[in-house]
RNA sequence: GUGGAUAUAGCUUAGUUGGUUAAAGCGCCAGUUUGUGGCACUGGAGACCGUCGGUUCGAAUCCGACUUUCCACCCCA
């Protein structure tokens, strides 16, 4: 395959047969953030390289290998971006948006940049949709923000989905849970595996997700970080769970859930969707109380989470989830010779200035031909005007799941009398 | 980044121990009483067999490199 025709590794095409697919989630997902108040906003692609390195993290996998960076001709270093709570929170500061009062709710679709080896379910540019609130430090808040998640599911239909909840702490009880680590750890320093032991000063809460045999096996006794918490960030984790209770929220602490990025504070969480094959998160956050701060904002306690819609779609479909197909054709009109095509062309403008799709021919097809795309394309009507109709001003409008014809008028009456007779057939499936 | 698999029309695949114009189904286009769709039948277009190089008289088939996609690890959405 040549070049030009290829597209970039861990990029994917959505292409018409799909984009359905696509409009529908959105709308939901668009729908529910609108329930909770929440308003859209639109950050741009890239950002200066800095914000991502602070918010992010340097030491973070995400920053240090997987960023698309690069250098303007202005000598400016840029990044596309890799998640979406960076840009956002770089323009609630850039255009104070917390001196518009408190909380500041905002939720967006965007799409997102990580040098991955790309695999199912893993590109290289994905799509996330996101939510942020700042400025609302009480527990409910958390809990507002997971039902919201629950909620989109449900409403998905999406099945087998399971919440994993956790709390990391403040800077200050993880400080005190990270030492406690690494004495644990250290004690069996020569049975770690390489990566652990360059994790274990850095970021030992690391270890506690390694794979290795041998390391999970002896992170199995390591300390938790929920027996390190102070007394806010307990209390603050219980209040959340207890209204997750009596939200009828199912979840499960897994105090092993240590998210990948810097900003995170007291409580994280993740969707985890459990069905056989493999599992797969397809949503991820939970609160940021200090990032604000550390973009140089004022204290302004914070918290979000993306979904990944790529994800998000497989799943539907592995559940079989079908998602409706929207009509594509009211009505198909053939115009046989010059007059009537001319016709044609008029009838259908007319038609989708009335907010209802038409089509007719553009391509040079015969009759029959024309009768076969109407169909192809999923067309409610047809109608074939020639000569005779044009002098007589009647045609006959096929109703092409039925196949029964009623005479309908093509001069001024036309749009009213096919209108009338589109209401009638389809009442059923219009409500 | 490490290890493993994969690659043939738009899609799903066949292609025997290397041997002429690479096959089928679906899809697409056209036709079957030329003013009427779905079904059926007939025909047609469409593939430098992932790319480059090597072995050979001869390569889709054997070898190598690269690329792609997929799987595991890693990480994450």
């Amino acid at each position: 395959m040549a070049i030009i025709t290829q597209r970039v590794k861990g990029t994917e095409d959505i292409l018409p047969k799909d984009s359905y697919k696509w409009q529908f989630i959105e709308e939901i997902l668009r729908k529910e953030a609108k329930y909770y108040g929440f308003k859209e906003i639109r950050t741009p692609v890239f950002e200066h390289t800095e914000l991502f390195c602070r918010s992010v993290g340097d030491t973070t996998d995400v920053v240090q290998k997987e960023m698309y960076t690069f250098v303007t001709k202005g000598d400016v270093s840029i990044t596309l971006r890799p998640e979406g709570t960076a840009g956002a929170a770089r323009a609630l500061l850039e255009n104070a948006l917390h001196n518009d009062g408190l909380p500041v709710k905002v939720d967006y679709i965007t799409s997102c940049y990580r040098y991955e080896k790309a695999e199912k379910g893993r590109l290289r540019e994905f799509h996330q949709f996101g939510m942020e609130v700042y400025g609302a430090a009480l527990p409910v808040a958390d809990a507002e923000l997971i039902c919201c998640v629950d909620s989109i599911f449900k409403r998905l239909g999406i099945k087998n989905i399971k919440l994993e909840l956790n709390s990391i702490g403040c800077p200050t009880c993880r400080a005190k849970y990270q030492e406690a680590l690494r004495e644990y750890f250290g004690a069996y320093k020569s049975q770690l595996c390489g990566t652990c032991l360059s994790r274990l000063q850095k970021n030992p809460m690391r270890l506690l997700d390694c794979k290795s045999e041998v390391c999970s096996k002896i992170a199995e006794k390591a300390p938790t970080v929920l027996e390190y918490l102070c007394e806010e960030c307990k209390e603050h984790f219980d209040s959340v769970k207890s209204m997750l209770d009596s939200a009828g929220i199912e979840y499960n602490v897994n105090p092993n859930i240590v998210r990948g990025l810097d900003y995170y504070t007291k409580t994280v969480f993740e969707f985890v969707s459990t069905d056989l094959d493999s599992k797969v998160t397809v949503c991820g956050g939970g609160r940021y109380d200090g990032l604000i701060e550390e973009l140089g904002g004022p204290h302004l306690p914070s918290l979000g989470y993306a979904i990944g819609l790529e994800r998000l779609l497989m799943i539907m479909e592995a559940q079989g989830i079908e998602i409706p197909k929207p009509s594509s054709c009211d009505i198909y009109i053939v115009g046989l010779g010059d007059k009537a095509q001319l016709k044609a062309f008029e009838l259908v403008k007319s038609v989708r200035a009335a907010s209802l799709t038409a089509e007719s021919d553009i391509v040079g097809r015969g009759l029959k031909a024309q009768m076969k795309y109407a169909n192809k394309i999923g067309a409610k009507y047809t109608m074939v005007i020639g000569d005779d109709e044009i002098s007589n001003n009647k045609a006959k409008l096929r109703n092409m799941l039925s196949g029964e014809e009623k005479e309908i008028s093509i001069n001024d009456n036309f749009l009213e009398e096919f209108d009338n007779i589109y209401i009638n057939e389809y009442i059923d499936v219009l409500v």
